[in-house]
Order: C-alpha cells, then structure tokens, then sequence
DNA sequence: CTGATAGATTGACGTTCGTCGATGCACACA
DNA sequence: TGTGTGCATCGACGAACGTCAATCTATCAG
C-alpha cells in the first residue's frame, strides 16, 4: 500500500494496491470460467455431478440437454479440455465425471 | 435416485437422477461465469477487490490492464451487467465497487 | 463378416467477442 | 466562456463461439 487512497474529489490516481496478478494463472481461470459460461455445459456439469462418484452415461445427457448429439459432443470436450471433467470408455458408452479439485480451484479464486 | 446404474458394460441408462435444473438460472449464471472468462476482466476485479470498500478509480485500472481505455470501458461495463461490480460518479472520476453478494452467488453454484 | 449403435470429428454457417481509433459528453479549472 | 481531462459510446475488423448435418471410428449382436 503506497500513499494514501482517499475518496476526495479533488484528488486521484494514488496506486490501488499491488493485486498480485499472474498472466498465466488468470488466463487458467478464465478457461475455467469460460467452460462454465454456457447455460448447456452448466446444464451437463449439473447431470453429470447428480450421478455423484458414478458419474454419468453421455447417452443420458444428450435428450435432456436439447441439443444434437455432436453439439453435446463439443461441450463436453470443452468441460474435458478445462479440466471440469473426466472421461472413461466403458464398452460403447462413455462415462464422465466431475474434478471436484478444479471446481474447487475456480472456488478458491473467488476469495 | 431411480434405478440402478451399474457401471455393467453390458447396460447403460437408467436416469441419472434429476438433476433440479432451471434455464433462467442457468442463464444468469452463465452471464456471470462469463464475465469471469476473460484474464484482463479478471485482472481489473482483482484491482478493484484490492480497493476493498473503498473500490477504485478507473484512473488506475488502465495502465496495469495493458489495454486501451475505450477497452478497459468496455470490460468494466460487462463486469457491471453481470452485477459483479457497480459504479459512482464522484467528479470527474469513475470508482469501481464489487459486490460480494454477487461473487458470492457463483461461489454456492460450484456447490 | 455384417449390420447396428455410441460417441467423436469434420465442415460449414451465422453470431458473438475482444480490440482499437475516433468521437461524444460531463465535469473542472482558468 | 473556453479549454483540458476522465470516461463512455460508436464503428469497424478479425477471431472465437454455438450449432447442426454428415462422416468416421470403435464396439457389440447376430
């Protein structure tokens, strides 16, 4: 904290503080975040976080989900690509699950 | 929970439970988490929350955020319209305030 | 092997986003 | 009243996003 901060009018511009900022930590968050900015990829996250430790069939999250199959397919690998979730081959199905360290993690950032 | 979900290859998709999902919530959330997808609009909600209660001046945010003004603007009314931070006037100068209220929302969202 | 099914990938389309220069507006000061 | 300053808005541009139909790959059933 260098100089004062007051709230007059006629004064400005003291330094808000040093926010400890890093380039390479804010753009991982802003992924995190970014995956989390669509109501259909919070609306999966939600289905599969319901299955709990079990996870959850991506043939149960297609129809409820209301969109085309392929559609499901590319948010989910936006979920998979920002770590948000897992996936697993299990015959033909595939299984997926949440990260609950990097939900954590994106909690954490919020203070 | 509604029937089993085995995680048998030979079987798959029982419900996986309801997940109690409203679209308009997910809307507005998506809005929030939006705003946070973004490292310079990160960066700037960091400078404010270092201001505390006493916010910042925008005085001070366009320099470290490394962009043009009219961008900082622009970044700084996204922020506001996903009520994450709000605004006064005093003078000629423009202070920024979050609102933890709102930050804590996302917060309870990622569970 | 053949046919069917689950899900990922590709290609295309219109929309939204991030950025900046130019401009507009409100306020302060001389 | 006129001039400078802080910040918002506008217009334009390329990049990234959300969506779907079509296709491809891997697995299972017969």
């Amino acid at each position: 904290m260098s100089g004062q901060r007051t709230a007059d009018v006629t004064a400005c511009c003291a330094p808000v503080g040093s926010a400890d900022f890093d380039a390479g930590d804010a753009a991982e968050l802003a992924t995190g975040f970014g995956a989390l900015a669509d109501p259909v990829r919070l609306h999966l996250l939600s289905l599969i976080a319901a299955g709990g430790s079990l996870g959850a069939c991506v043939c149960d999250l297609i129809e409820p989900s209301g969109r085309s199959q392929p559609t499901v397919s590319h948010h989910l690998k936006i979920l998979r690509e920002a770590g948000l979730v897992t996936t697993e081959k299990r015959g033909k199905w595939a299984w997926y699950f949440v990260v609950p360290e990097r939900i954590g993690g994106l909690k954490a950032a919020l203070g």
